[in-house]
DNA sequence: GGCTTTACTTTGATTAGTCAAAATAAAACT
DNA sequence: AGTTTTATTTTGACTAATCAAAGTAAAGCC
């Protein structure tokens, strides 16, 4: 079995890459793991050893196929257990993301996947975001953000990429869960603004571009 | 945080002491945790130094008052996760164990407490051992076993303390699991066989005195 | 094209946990 | 009491993962 370090410069590097096959830069990996350069550049070269990654010396690293399906069972591991930790023990959305991060590793497949029927094989976490599938496939359907979405129609929140509790609770206090309804009603470039209005709710809400660009929406469909 | 192999070491000697303060001898803890003897001196000896046990050199080891509390800890996250696994996702008994081993070290207290609430708060865990309250109390009654109880009497199994899955599978597949009511039919010292039969199966059941010594018993209720 | 900045790699050291094997203390036999 | 056995401790070495700091390659910039 790979250690939990192991996993976790996989998952880092899978997610660092957005699945796609590019190359992620070594600064990045380090500023992701909290570790410093030095110390990646020797693990990656082991993982490299290990067949897990493809290290392309001064450039970056990229998972290999055997590397990919290590890190998609780990993402797996931990979405299916946030979503568990939600959906079944209601803890806060907030909360479950330094939780999973711990439990990702402890957990077998074979507890993985009685708890994957005991939540009725979701599709996404509490989050939004995909759950791989015990195949090693994630639906990476490509979204538009609060920043980049057309404005002139009603729109459904998908996803929050962003695992910061403080953002989160922020999201949560001001409705911003999946599949809540909005319209955006201003965004300026210039101000670096975005406006908007929930469905339900009375008063407008500002957002930040760079706040904007973590929620992912969908047109949501007319009247429901 | 103490590291999963602080909390492994400390989790043995409890179990080692049995409840009691008596010394566990490093050799036992040695065979215990499948190390060589030597690195439980080096190990013990750290611990030490962190106020987790006391070490009589060439005698034994002792858990303090916060060794104590962290084994405690250890014990009530490892048996509520092995009653949730059986309860709730439905696994075999005698394959939780392992799991457990895993996952008390990686389980907040937060989980730890709503997974005790969906639980109803349970006494023992599935092989009937008692579960550390969060307090750190832990009921220790004392039960004969069917080794050693008393002939004449019905008997209801309370606690199978025995942890390989081989063993617990053959409990299972005889019906000796906590709560079966049972009656010894011939107890031989010098064969060291015990005979038994369980109420509402046809066949008797025969058993090694040291298989026999792992299964606590107490008087079961005449005719319920 | 040469200088500077930035990103990455190397080197040497550290910590946690472990083993093998030699050394020692205590207990157990004659 | 003296010798043997057994349990424990010490010593030296190893692996995984890390950091600090020095060294190097590649871009970017006059």
């Amino acid at each position: 079995m790979a250690t939990s370090t192991v996993e976790n410069y996989l998952k880092h590097i899978l997610l660092l890459s957005e699945g796609g096959d590019a190359l992620v830069p070594m600064g990045l990996l380090a500023e992701s793991l909290d570790v410093v350069p030095g110390t990646v550049t020797t693990m990656v070269k082991s993982l490299a050893d290990g067949g897990l990654v493809h290290h392309r010396p001064r450039q970056g690293v990229r998972l290999t196929e055997s590397g990919s399906r290590l890190a998609l069972g780990v993402l797996r591991k931990h979405r299916l257990v946030e979503t568990f930790l939600v959906n079944v023990l209601k803890m806060d959305w907030s909360a479950v993301h330094a939780e999973a991060e711990q439990l990702e590793h402890a957990i077998s497949n074979d507890v993985l996947d009685r708890l994957d029927a005991l939540l009725g094989h979701p599709a996404v976490d509490p989050h939004g975001d995909p759950i791989p599938s015990r195949q090693g496939k994630i639906s990476s359907q490509v979204y538009a953000t609060l920043a980049t979405c057309s404005m002139a129609k009603p729109l459904r929140v998908v996803r929050v990429t962003e695992q910061s509790p403080e953002f989160l609770q922020f999201a949560e206090q001001n409705g911003l869960l999946p599949g809540a309804v909005i319209r955006i009603t201003d965004r300026s470039l210039t101000a670096g603004l975005v406006t908007l209005k929930r469905n339900g709710a009375k008063l407008l809400l500002a957002l930040s571009l760079a706040a904007a660009g973590r929620i992912l929406v969908e047109p949501a469909p007319q009247r429901a």
